[in-house]
DNA sequence: CAAATCTAAAATGTATACATTATACGTTGG
DNA sequence: CCAACGTATAATGTATACATTTTAGATTTG
């Protein structure tokens, strides 16, 4: 709900109606909020209760400053780690993102993209890593959707995937690194103007 | 209790026993540990509860590795947004751990050295990388703890911190990186034989 | 004797009740 | 008329009670 913009960012969260809504008490309600504070979606105020996670604008920039290099760090062990089989596969999401991108189907172009940067991640084998990269992409979420604006940035994007996809498949990972780097680049300043 | 090595890697958290010791009821400490579980030091399995998360050696070393990529991040950060003031007190925190050093001092020692790499992440200014430095960092306190063994092991890690320091002071972020990078390499020589 | 099964105890998962603290609104005093 | 105070309402924080599931031990059976 927070991610799909439901709960909107700085609006506190009250008990009761949400546990109506989801038709559960207070207590599993209440481990579910301290569990999503810990992967800081959601804020915890002493005697105030739990409040949706505003996040600045600084605070968006820096986390892609740090999903930056953890996929950066992550197609580094990918060229090392990653079994053909896997390199496969995910050729075949881009292929599949490829599709999407001609039939203009944002949604699961998105969707499909998301599952790339995931996967390109698994391929580390760094379990850390990983589960790091997970909770950072799940808060980049929602900006990320809204920032996929404009055919260009869009053609652009694509461009930079398919270049990461070559790398890895070559194992280069110098280029892929790079390519990485240049992507997630550029995914900042196509969200830079929908946050500030 | 779970650093401190009182709770053992593994075993399960019994709730009831728990609450009685720390003289709380359920609740609370079941919120807790679902907090604890998404920083992952505590694993839920439904219907069994909580257990004590078992850290292969494998693990450590992917955290090591992570560690490593962050903190040379946030050592590139730094050399560009911490003031002369904040690396001041880095030297000072460094300063003191030669002290600690030089008494054997290890337990003071083990826990400035721990400020030390946390003060490097904050100078980044870079509120993500922190937490997640902080999060990790708690995760490897026992196994970093129990790797200090050793004269000339501690002698060269002295030495690491020591360029560590001089490069954060010159800005010199190569420097400063490349010192990071052999200080956490060798962090995993220090504690590969006691986990594996 | 071993394996399977049944039963009792205990653990987890959830709901509810109570205590405390914050909040909002109406009242009173300057 | 504005500000300060007090009260009522509602929120959070905690404890307890109940339902369900797991687990361990004893009993039974092949």
């Amino acid at each position: 709900m927070i991610i799909e913009g439901e709960l909107e960012p700085g609006k506190r969260i009250y008990e009761g109606p949400l546990c109506e809504r989801l038709g559960v008490s207070r207590t599993p309600l209440r481990e579910a909020l301290r569990y999503l504070a810990s992967e800081g979606l959601v804020e915890l105020t002493p005697q105030r209760g739990a409040s949706v996670r505003r996040f600045s604008a600084k605070d968006i920039q820096d986390m892609l400053v740090l999903i930056r290099a953890l996929e950066e760090l992550a197609g580094r062990l990918a060229c090392i780690e990653a079994s053909d089989e896997e390199i496969a596969e995910v050729r075949k999401l881009h292929d599949d993102m490829l599709d999407y991108y001609r039939e203009e189907n944002r949604l699961d172009y998105y969707k499909t993209n998301q599952r790339i940067h995931s996967a390109i991640a698994a391929l580390s084998h760094n379990e850390s890593l990983i589960q790091v990269h997970a909770s950072l992409q799940s808060k980049l979420k929602r900006v990320r959707f809204i920032g996929h604006e404009g055919r260009e940035k869009w053609a652009a994007a694509v461009a930079e995937h398919e270049s990461m996809i070559k790398a890895l498949e070559g194992r280069n990972a110098p280029a892929l690194v790079n390519a990485l780097s240049e992507h997630l680049e550029h995914a900042w300043e196509r969200v830079r103007d929908v946050v500030s």
